[in-house]
DNA sequence: TATGCTTGTGTGACCATGTCACAGACGAAG
DNA sequence: CTTCGTCTGTGACATGGTCACACAAGCATA
């Protein structure tokens, strides 16, 4: 509960972070301290934004005055930056790696809601600073995050100063209530071969080739781990891949991909 | 498609509604066309939201310049407000009534998202609106609706230069991003009789009666009839509730109640 | 090379939920 | 009273989730 802090220690400007828990996903490491650097560097933040066309044609003054007092943070993979229950403290703009959030049921068994990839920024972080209220969901960063962090207060200024910096947070809000109202549709009325078929297809690299145990695919679509391996048996049977010990080989895509569209 | 239109007509200040398609809840009058007072009434707006402590506190001149501009709106029971792909013109703050916000399967399964109630915005047309997207879900008026309109510039205008309303806007979002991984946790990982004890208590009267069809209360839950019916009747079986003809009386509070704690 | 440990996978039995088909029951309209 | 549309009940079956447990693949260590 109280093992987490996501606030600038006033004479150090050191970036506290701590990871525990547990999660059936991979990346289970569990960090302690993130060093910061100790100054602002619009330099870097001004060579991270320019990958991202939507804000980096911002040159409004309050947009520049947000970028001034902005954070660059570098945080490990596997590490939990915010649990459900928790309350915030800073407005975060990914701008390498992904925060993946999800939900865990009291059984133990999860589901992502969704990610928070390069170019996006953790709306949930905003919502809960804005409306008072305590996250209703843990994030836990999936690869080497590197993100921008702004303060509340200059937040607060750049929404209400710099019309492409709220054209841009309205947007993000807008994405993510659309996908969650997306995955309440798959899990309320989905078919689990579709839900798992199209989750295989979007993880499979170039060669068909997807690195995953059958629990953390359980836990990205809510279901239970037996669930999976026998969909997966079931799928193997019918020659579309071939399984391995936390590895799957995609054989027939065209026969998977045609799944998809028709079930039966 | 094409059937919707929520944009004043320039000369008549006429607001043209229509509601037509299928849905399993009640209240499914088709009306057309929504007469609208033809001149902005302060007095009205100022009434009605007086109501409402987070809003009718604000006084600065933006604030003020927003309502100004404001157009109060009524909708009978019934009405589609925006369907499923729809786009949007306008940022709609209920005053009286409520609108469901629903998602519709191919296969006619549906799921209540949430409702906007009195007091609440439809933070989903302000979300289509900023980042120009399509409804991605449906919503209906559930009784009589009273509500204020506000353009998009006015819209924009009052984010930007008035804190109190901004605060409300982002509280919206907030509450509602929480409703939403809410219901995702209910639906993946709930058991039936649980959410369907719970929905029976939220819609109960004072006298524990309830006049909805299993229809309804499928829909409400996102599963099918006959799983509300076989569940109603076990209910029955054991002595909790009595079941009529688009009515259910609860005769045994305590035990449900206690059911849905020690769901065994 | 054996040994034991951890993690990942396979499987059968059983319960919960969703689908389908169809019967019957109720109430309103004629 | 009949007719009709709506609402409810039910059995059979398909899918999905839970539980218990077996077994296999990798890994570390003796």
């Amino acid at each position: 509960m109280l093992c987490r802090h996501f606030a600038a220690d006033k004479s150090s400007q050191i970036l506290l972070i701590r990871a525990e828990g547990q999660s059936n996903m991979q990346n289970k490491k569990n960090e302690f301290v993130v060093p910061e650097p100790p100054r602002l560097d619009r330099t870097v933040i001004d060579e991270w934004l320019s990958h991202f066309p939507e804000l980096s044609g911002l040159d409004d003054p309050v947009w520049q005055k947000v970028l001034d007092s902005a954070r660059p943070v570098e945080i490990p993979s596997g590490t939990t930056v915010f649990r459900d229950g928790d309350g915030c403290q800073n407005y975060m703009f990914v701008i390498e790696g992904a925060v993946r959030v999800q939900k865990m049921a009291e059984n133990g068994r999860e589901i992502v809601l969704y990610r928070v990839n390069a170019g996006e920024a953790c709306i949930l972080t905003t919502s809960c600073l804005l409306s008072h209220q305590r996250y209703p969901a843990e994030g836990i960063t999936e690869n080497k995050l590197r993100a921008i962090s702004i303060p509340v207060k200059l937040f607060d200024e750049g929404i209400a100063g710099s019309a492409g910096f709220r054209s841009f947070v309205f947007s993000s809000y807008g994405r993510r209530i659309a996908d969650l109202i997306l995955l309440v549709e798959d899990v309320a009325f989905g078919r689990m071969d579709i839900r798992l078929g199209q989750y295989l297809l979007d993880s499979a690299n170039d060669d068909g080739e997807i690195a995953l145990t059958h629990q953390a695919m359980a836990a990205e679509l809510g279901t239970a781990r037996e669930v999976v391996s026998r969909q997966l048996k079931e799928f193997e049977r019918r020659g579309w891949l071939k399984l391995g010990r936390g590895a799957i080989n995609i054989s027939d895509l065209p026969a998977l991909k045609d799944h998809l569209s028709t079930p039966i």
